[in-house]
DNA sequence: TCCTTTATATATCATATGATATATATCATG
DNA sequence: CATGATATATATCATATGATATATAAAGGA
């Protein structure tokens, strides 16, 4: 039989990620991984055959981080939507290096990771609706242009582009939420 | 007396700004340039030392691009707010890999690139305010909080992580705006 | 025309990193 | 406890790239 194994993938995952998170995915390599664990690379590329392949668990375990953040959300029996904002930049601010993995890179692996807000979106469409007396259309495009606008905050934040307090946070996402609001609700009437 | 220069630095930052584009910033290396320019490397070394300080001017290079693009809000005589924000998203559809140099990078040379809109600031400040019957603190508000949505739409097309038409580019500025304008001009009433 | 200066080419070095080959040590089972 | 399987270490290769040293050739002035 052979020897057991001392190196998980999961280990190497997590060393990754810390290492993404101190100096993002472009620091990651086999080598430091070893420095960081206390063994070669070899481990690296006995458990995972590429660094392409351990990439790929690095961003799906970004997910996994990102996902809890968003699905904190669910808890929330009131004001959903106001939540997964919130949580979405607390996302950025907190793991600004995992952000800009998940949702500041190139395309391919972006639409997958909405299908959390997918998953709540229903919901928060109908308690839009229920709320603020909307039409669906109404607050299908409130729920989009609120976000449009989130992601401006969240990738202002984890770029150091900008600085908030929580307090300017809350305010902005109020702004946008309300300023939408009495926007699209204005025409009706 | 020595052979006059056949490969000059604008020729070297010329090509490099094609890397660029094509490929964002981390693609360029001296012998890549080398080859564009039909030369060896040494060129590159001879004109800038290292390649840092031809990254430097590569930024230098983008930052007028980018400047051009917003200069041109200066020949409009009204509205020029909305037109800076349509240049600004302008700029990230047609130069997505020189937005992302200048924005979606960490900050270090952020706030410099600002200097060209705040030389507008003031203009746009006392235009929204003539037009809209503003307070200053209720125009810089406005003024701010579009800009950060703004910023949203410009970086999800630099990733491509969402398309947009340029008749939904022109609805989501005109929402945010208006949105912002109803609901920061509603509790004096 | 020769000489000096210098722009460019060529060659080379140093380092980082993905990847593989080989050696070695470990472990359960017969 | 000997054996086969394999997890890890070590060594090595290949390539990319920043950088430098040396050679070469062009250009104009003496």
């Amino acid at each position: 039989m052979a020897p057991k194994t001392k190196i998980t993938k999961e280990m190497i995952v997590d060393s990754a990620i810390e290492i993404t998170r101190k100096e993002g995915i472009d620091a990651v390599n086999a080598r430091r991984i070893g420095a960081e664990l206390g063994c070669s690379l070899q481990p690296v590329y006995y458990q995972f055959g590429t660094m392409d392949a351990l990439r790929e668990a690095v961003i799906a375990r970004a997910k996994e981080i990102y996902n809890a953040y968003i699905n904190e959300s669910k808890k929330a029996e009131e004001k959903r939507f106001k939540v997964v904002g919130e949580q979405y930049v607390l996302f950025a601010i907190r793991e600004k290096q995992l952000f800009r993995l998940l949702f500041m890179r190139n395309a391919n692996h972006r639409l997958h990771e909405m299908e959390i807000i997918d998953e709540n979106t229903d919901y928060i469409l109908s308690e839009l609706q229920e709320r603020y007396s909307l039409t669906l259309d109404q607050a299908k495009k409130i729920h989009f242009e609120t976000w449009v606008a989130t992601h401006g905050i969240a990738s202002m934040i984890a770029t150091d582009y900008m600085t908030f307090t929580p307090d300017q946070i809350s305010e902005l996402l109020s702004d946008f939420f309300v300023g939408l609001l009495m926007k699209h609700t204005w025409e009706e009437k």
